[in-house]
Order: structure tokens, then C-alpha cells, then sequence
DNA sequence: TTGATTGCAAAGCATTTGCATGCTA
DNA sequence: TAGCATGCAAATGCTTTGCAATCAA
């Protein structure tokens, strides 16, 4: 059950820096967070991340993850997005390479991928209108490799088992 | 401040079509909703629209164009977009080309562009995944040319007017 | 006449804020 | 010690829902 001493530790000194540089504080419940947060893979909100913390520390409030995941968005260390479910969900951002998504509206899967090109092409249309970005998100909706083979076998949809917007996901 | 009389008729019986083949019902709340929606220039709110909608008939509710914004996208005449404001904007879908939207994010203003070569980039990255899209949404989010313009003025910013996000267009 | 639609008020949900208390620097 | 951070409860803001009355087919 415990972390391995070393790990993430260059992602901890960014937190520290970012910490420092505002004039803001270290505290037990940002380092947790933080951990717990690098532990899991990919695509949690807030109540999601809340869950997991909770079962390490049950003094630690929703508040604080709301408020600390906004704060590593702000290190650069957490990535926000959203699927179209009302919700915002959050990824590694430091040392994690930039990629885009795919998501089921069948099933919820989140494919994640990256294109170099369309990247490429994205910076020459901004420059081209003279636009300074940022930062970008691309998602495309549809349907799965699964699910359409689900579909093509003509098994009777599980209906009534309305499929909630659930994250999973395949790496390229 | 009479519309044209065969203004946005095939517009008016897609809705009909699909209200028809839905078993559902016309309604002046509706037609008026329809008519207002495709008369405006881009990107409102349900709140935006009833604001529109209420001069020129203050019976009707905003429930009612939250609900219509919806029947709309259904029928395909409009498509949800968001800004990242927590907001969901609606455009005109029907007959208005597909294009994608960089946003400032210093002065609010939404510029539209479109590139045939990425999104022929996306469908290729699709089907190597053997995802099959049914619509996708591409955002960059940056300073643009007139903000990089103002700043480089060394013009004091304008502090205090937190720049709300606005929704202008810039045609491509 | 039937059942979809409407408008209002109330409820829902994710997220933010106020404030007294706790804790870092 | 000063003032940022925390946790709780309450507030917020957008959107949806329940329901009685209304209206289209």
C-alpha cells in the first residue's frame, strides 16, 4: 500500500515552485492530493479524485480537491476537460504528452490519440489569423470499433441500462 | 420589423419534418423560437435567445427555449457548442457550414475558421481506430491579433473590467 | 378528446463562496 | 504572529423536472 519513496518527484518540486513563486502554502492535504492524484490514470473530477482521497484521509473535504485540482491546473501539472457531460474532468498534464479524444457515445470509452499533423496545421491556422495560442482540445463523438461490432451482431441492446458517460481508456 | 415573408423555409420544414416524424407537435412558441434563432448571428444562450425572444412575445417562458434550443438540435438546425465558460451556446447548424472556433481568452472574441485538411487529418485518425464520428468539436483558446496589439502598446489594461466572455464573430 | 406543450415554481447538480478555525512560514 | 488554507454549510448559476392548465391534431 505504500507509494514508492521516489516517485514523482520532480512533479512534487513543481508543485513546490508554483507553491512558492505565489506566495502560497505546503500543506499535508495538497501533498496527498497530488500523490493520489499522479497515482491514477487519467479522466477524474473532482468528486471522483474525492473518493479516492477520502479513503487515505477522511478529514480531507471536497472543497480542498476542488480547489487543489484547480490549483495544479495552474502548476501545469493537471489538464482540464470536458466530455459533454456536464462535468469537468481532469488529466496528467506535466510529462505526459499532449493528445486529443475520441469518445463513445455507446459506451463512454475515451480513446486517446495524437496527430502530429493536425497539430501542425492547427498553428497554421491560428498564425494565420494572427492568434496567439494557448492552448487546444480537440474531441471527435461516434461510435467505437466495439460497439459497432456489438451493434452488427444484432444483440438486443441491454436497454434500460442507459449508459452513463463512463471513462475508460486505450492508449495509442 | 416584419421578416421577409419566405425567409428560412426550408429551415421551417425540417422542424416540421422532424416534429411531425416525432409525433410531436407545432406550436407558435416554437415557429417564433425558430424564427428568432436563425434571424440572429451565431452563438447564444438559451437565456441569450430568451432575452430575444421575450420582446416579441413576453408570455413565452425560458423553459420553453431551453427546451426548443434542444428540439432544434435534434432536428440538426443547431449544434451545442461551449466556450469554457460552464455555458452552452447554440449556432446555427442547417446550411451553415461546419467550422471550428479559436477564442481569446483576453477579450472574449470567437473567431470561426475552417480546414478541409484537418478535418480529413481527423477522419483518417478515426478510422485507424475504427471509430466511426458523428461530430466533433475543435477549440484553441490564445490571445488574439488585436489583444497581442493592445498589449504590446504598453497600454495599462483596462483592470477592474474583468473582460466577461463575449461572444463576437469574426468570419473567415 | 387525447396527449403533447407550456409556464411557473421547485428541484438538481456541479461548482464556488463566506466564515470561523487551523496551520504553514 | 500573520495570513493563507481548510472544511463545513450555504449560496450560486445553469439546466431540468413536476404539475396543472392549455392547446394542437
Amino acid at each position: 500500500m505504500r507509494t514508492k519513496k521516489e516517485k514523482f518527484v520532480v512533479e512534487k518540486s513543481i508543485l513546490l515552485e508554483h507553491i512558492q513563486a505565489a506566495g502560497l502554502r505546503r500543506t499535508n492535504q495538497r501533498d496527498l492530493i497530488l500523490e493520489i492524484f499522479l497515482s491514477t490514470e487519467d479522466h477524474l473530477t473532482s468528486e471522483d479524485l474525492y473518493g479516492l482521497v477520502h479513503r487515505k484521509d477522511p478529514t480531507i473535504g471536497l472543497t480542498t480537491v476542488y480547489r487543489t485540482l484547480k490549483l495544479l491546473t495552474d502548476a501545469g501539472l493537471a489538464r482540464e476537460v470536458g466530455f459533454g457531460d456536464g462535468k469537468t474532468y481532469y488529466e496528467h498534464h506535466y510529462n505526459h504528452e499532449h493528445h486529443d479524444h475520441m469518445i463513445c457515445t455507446e459506451c463512454g470509452r475515451v480513446i486517446e490519440f495524437f496527430s502530429p499533423e493536425i497539430e501542425e496545421l492547427q498553428d497554421e491556422m491560428a498564425s494565420r489569423f494572427g492568434f496567439r495560442p494557448t492552448h487546444h482540445s480537440l474531441r471527435m463523438w461516434g461510435v467505437c470499433a466495439e460497439c459497432q461490432r456489438s451493434k452488427a451482431d444484432a444483440q438486443p441492446a441491454p436497454s434500460g441500462a442507459q449508459p452513463r458517460v463512463r471513462v475508460k481508456t486505450a492508449k495509442h
